[in-house]
DNA sequence: CTGAAAGCGCTTACAG
DNA sequence: CTGAAAGCGCTTACAG
């Protein structure tokens, strides 16, 4: 690979003009210049962005890390930063960070060696370790889809979950609904508290008691909404609508209402929370609310931008609202009965 | 951020022995190296490794060229890659290219720029630009899902998509099938058209004759597959069977017969391929040839340590076996005229 | 074991 | 307009 000491030579002029000329610097004869880029041309010569970088003590790099890359709520989010940041001629480095404490560790480590320029961030875990590694870093983050600890001045983008469960929960009860069963997240999630205060609130606003085994708390998977389906079906006999606080739980919820012969929305109302593209499929049709995924990302990414351009590590932070997404799983819990 | 003249100055010693300490190289006392260390913890001095990869002319950094993040048959892919090449100690720098060939060429050139040590790619153009570009890199290159033209000479990594189409074939020949339909991929793709062979070279050994509109060639949709299905349930009366050439071709397929009320597999048996977690669902449960796609991603990676470390520039190439994944969607074609 | 010096490939004042 | 020189933050022979 030539080096701009190669070009030089061959031409005969100093590398500061090769300089000049590769960076369109005013103080240069138009025809040097041509004759620079021609040789460049020639001899195949690529600029070495690493020495350019430690020069201008910038990396052009934003890292961005995600919890999980094969998950599509992510990959969207990540959709959205991508377009925006590297339309501004950034390089993202993607992070994934397959759930495990120690590669987020990792990553901030090699964002602060390699000096990159920004990061978003959706961390999982959030110890006295990572604060202070956040805290170290000296260069602007923004968290995505998460918020940062009190101690971090750091803006972040996400979704208003409470106003989100609202929105279901008052729905399924202007649809006549009194008796509705609630598959939630792990109490340690901040989103999942979040929705089930969502839950909580509506029900006592409208003077609805809240069923004493009308709640079940899981994991986010398919397998766990199957479960715990089965148990509300069990403890809650008289329910007639589920929110389930994310599409993988709802998904779950609808495959044991399917293999029981319970049909939706007939003899069950049920709604998600998240719209992942497989709950547009002919078969389930979920009702849910939608986080603006690609939005949030490409948000985060003009915040990071701006925060960036302006120098400053702190900004203000940004509650995107949900829309709730209507589609087959819900109807009147009356249907059936005045039918027969 | 301190620097490591920093750090040797508050010390009283040279660079030199900073650096040392650093790498933890032989020539250092015990003692100067923790007294060096300690320094580093208190002032959280963190290595440049800009300046350092200057000098080792390595930047430790992958890249890794992705069709579409959002596409979880590129991102299990993604994660079979970073798995071995972050445990090695790489950066991967995922580049989503969102299906644009203008930023296929900006990738290239940012891999070029910024002295990436090795690529792993699966793009989607492939004309005489993109050719050159990457016959300048002079870096190692691995072809992953996709075949590099013959003028370059760099290994990849696929899988079988011929044999994996006799397989599903033979399957659907096994259960007694002779009016099977196809499903296509467009011409120009060149897994498409060895999908396509490996049908007709199947029904062929078996002497059965193609209905002579019993395929149809479309892009890779699920709104596609539901046409394609649609227009052969027209054109091909007699047809009992239908190999989709992918996953969402297939759901489209089975979409479409859901609504028409034709029972699968009783009426009609569908087969896929790809094996996409969405054929698993409780709903769907398709029939389909699965790719190894994680380990797909771990052999690339551990092709281009190869490469690296071995200092070439070429390797041999792998093609992986694909399995035979059966589910719901296949049945006899006899079994519901014996049962009339 | 330790330090001074050269150098990685650039950019950028500073002279001319 | 052009070039010589210093310097970005490191590493690595080379002396001692």
């Amino acid at each position: 690979m030539p080096t701009i000491k190669d070009i030089a030579k061959k031409l005969g002029v100093s590398v500061s003009t090769v300089s000049r000329a590769l960076n369109n610097h005013p103080d240069i004869r138009e025809e040097t210049k041509e004759e620079v880029l021609e040789a460049i041309k020639k001899l195949n010569y690529t600029p070495n962005a690493l020495a350019r970088s430690l020069i201008h003590k910038r990396s052009y790099t934003i890292g961005l890390m995600i919890p999980d890359i094969t998950d599509q709520f992510f990959s969207a989010m990540a959709q959205g930063v991508e377009e925006v940041l590297s339309d501004s001629g950034y390089l993202v480095v993607y992070g994934n960070m397959s759930r495990s404490p120690k590669k987020e560790r990792i990553f901030l480590q090699n964002a602060s060696e390699r000096k990159m320029d920004g990061l978003i961030v959706t961390p999982d875990t959030m110890d006295d370790e990572m604060i202070a590694l956040l805290q170290r870093l000296e260069i602007p983050v923004v968290f995505l889809r998460r918020r940062p600890p009190a101690s971090l001045q750091m803006p972040f983008v996400d979704v208003d979950h409470y106003k989100g469960t609202c929105k279901a929960i008052e729905y399924l009860l202007s649809l006549g609904h009194k008796d509705i069963g609630f598959i939630g997240l792990p109490d340690y999630s901040f989103t999942g508290r979040e929705r089930y205060r969502g839950f909580v609130d509506t029900m006592n606003r409208h003077g609805i008691e809240l069923h004493p085994n009308g709640c079940v708390f899981d994991e986010r998977s398919i397998a766990l909404g199957y479960q715990g389906m089965a148990q509300l079906h069990v403890n809650y006999p008289g329910m007639t609508a589920v929110f389930a606080a994310n599409d993988l739980l709802g998904v779950g919820a609808l495959e044991w209402l399917a293999e029981n012969r319970i049909s939706v929305p007939e003899q069950m109302s049920v709604v998600g929370f998240d719209n992942l593209e497989m709950t547009n499929l002919h078969w389930i049709k979920l009702t849910t609310v939608a986080q603006p995924r690609t939005e949030m990302g490409k948000k985060a990414a003009e915040l990071l931008m701006e925060m960036i351009s302006e120098k400053r590590l702190a900004s203000e932070s940004i509650l995107f609202d949900t829309e709730l997404v209507i589609r087959n799983t819900c109807a009147s819990p009356n249907v059936l009965k005045t039918t027969i």
